[in-house]
DNA sequence: GTCTATAGTGCGATAGAC
DNA sequence: GTCTATCGCACTATAGAC
C-alpha cells in the first residue's frame, strides 16, 4: 500500500491517461512516454497493467476512504465528497466509471465498507432499497457531474458551490 | 444513419462489449466473435473501429433524443430519461461514459442541441451557471445511477420508481 | 532505477475468392 | 455478406547490462 517515490510517479500519470483515453485505451507505452522513461523501468515498479490499474483505482478509494472516515457529520461527508470530485474532475472522476475498475471494485471488501459507511452517515438506519438508490444516484451525480461538458467550463469553486446546494437537496 | 440489419447486428453486439469492457478494451475480433463471424466481415459493414465506435455513440443518442423530442412537459422528459436509463443499465449507459465517447460528443452539434432542448424543458428561462450544473447533475445522476454496483440487484421498476421520484426532488 | 534488445501475441486493416 | 490469408505494427512482458 506504501508506494515509493517512482510507484507514485506512475500511478499519477496512469491515472490522467486513463481518464483521457481509458483503461483498455491506455498503454504502457504511453504510460512510459508521460513519465520520460521507457516501458522497462515501469514494469521494474509494477509487475504487469493489471497491478497499475489496481494501484491507481485503490489510491482513489484510498482518498474517498479518507474523506468518509474522518466525516463525524453528513454535512462534513457531502462537503468533502464535493471536495474530492472536483478536485479530481480531469483526472480520477473518469476512471472510477471505467467497466474494468468498477468491475473490480464491486465485490470488493474496502469498497463494500466505504459505501456502508458513507450510507449510514448519510441516511442513518434507512436499509430500505430506497436509501440504497439515494446513495447510489448522490455518488453518481456528484462524481458524474463534474465531468460532463455543460460544467467542463466552470471554475472549480463555482462547481464546488453548486454541487454542494444540490447534494444536500437530494439527500435532505 | 439508416442502419441495415447487418449494420445493426454489429452496433448491438458492440454497444454491449463497449459497456462490458470499454471502448479500447474491446477489439473487433471479439464483436466478430460475439456475431459468430470473421473480422472481415465485420469490415465489410464498417471500414474501422472507429466508425462502429461513432454508429453505436449516435445509435444511443438518437434514443435519447427521441425521448427529449417528444416530451412536452417536465415530468415526460424526467419519466423518459429514468425509462432509458434503465432499459440500458446493461449496456449503453456504461459506454456513454467512456472518454472516447465523451470527447467526440462534447462539440457535437446534435449533442448540444438534445442538451439545450432538455434544459430549457426542465428549467425553462433560466440559463444561470447553476442551471446549467443541475442539468448536468440530472444526467449524470440518472445514467450513472443505474450502473452503481449498489442498485445492480434491484428489479427495473424497483429502480425506475425509485429514480423517478429522486429526479423530481433534484429539479424540483 | 533505468536502459537496450527481444520474444511472442494480438491488433487494426486489406486483398481477393466464393 | 462472408470467407481465408496475410501484412505491418503495437502491444504486454522478460532478460540482462549498467
Amino acid at each position: 500500500m506504501a508506494l515509493t517515490a517512482a510507484q507514485h510517479r506512475v500511478v499519477t500519470a496512469a491515472t490522467q491517461l486513463f481518464a483521457r483515453h481509458g483503461v483498455g485505451g491506455t498503454s504502457l507505452q504511453m504510460i512510459a512516454d508521460e513519465l520520460g522513461v521507457t516501458k522497462a523501468a515501469v514494469y521494474h515498479q509494477y509487475k504487469s497493467k493489471d497491478d497499475i490499474v489496481l494501484a491507481a483505482a485503490s489510491a482513489e478509494l484510498a482518498r474517498l476512504r479518507t474523506v468518509v472516515e474522518s466525516a463525524t457529520t453528513r454535512d462534513e461527508l457531502l462537503a468533502g465528497m464535493v471536495d474530492l470530485a472536483v478536485a479530481g474532475r480531469r483526472t480520477a472522476g473518469r476512471m472510477l466509471n471505467d467497466p474494468v475498475v468498477v468491475a473490480s471494485f464491486a465485490h470488493d471488501k474496502k469498497f463494500r465498507e466505504v459505501m456502508h459507511k458513507m450510507r449510514a452517515l448519510l441516511l442513518g438506519d434507512d436499509h430500505s432499497r430506497g436509501a440504497q438508490v439515494r446513495v447510489a444516484m448522490l455518488v453518481a451525480a456528484i462524481s458524474g457531474a463534474v465531468m460532463h461538458p455543460f460544467v467542463i467550463d466552470l471554475p472549480d469553486e463555482t462547481l464546488r458551490r453548486e454541487l454542494l446546494a444540490l447534494a444536500n437537496r437530494l439527500i435532505d
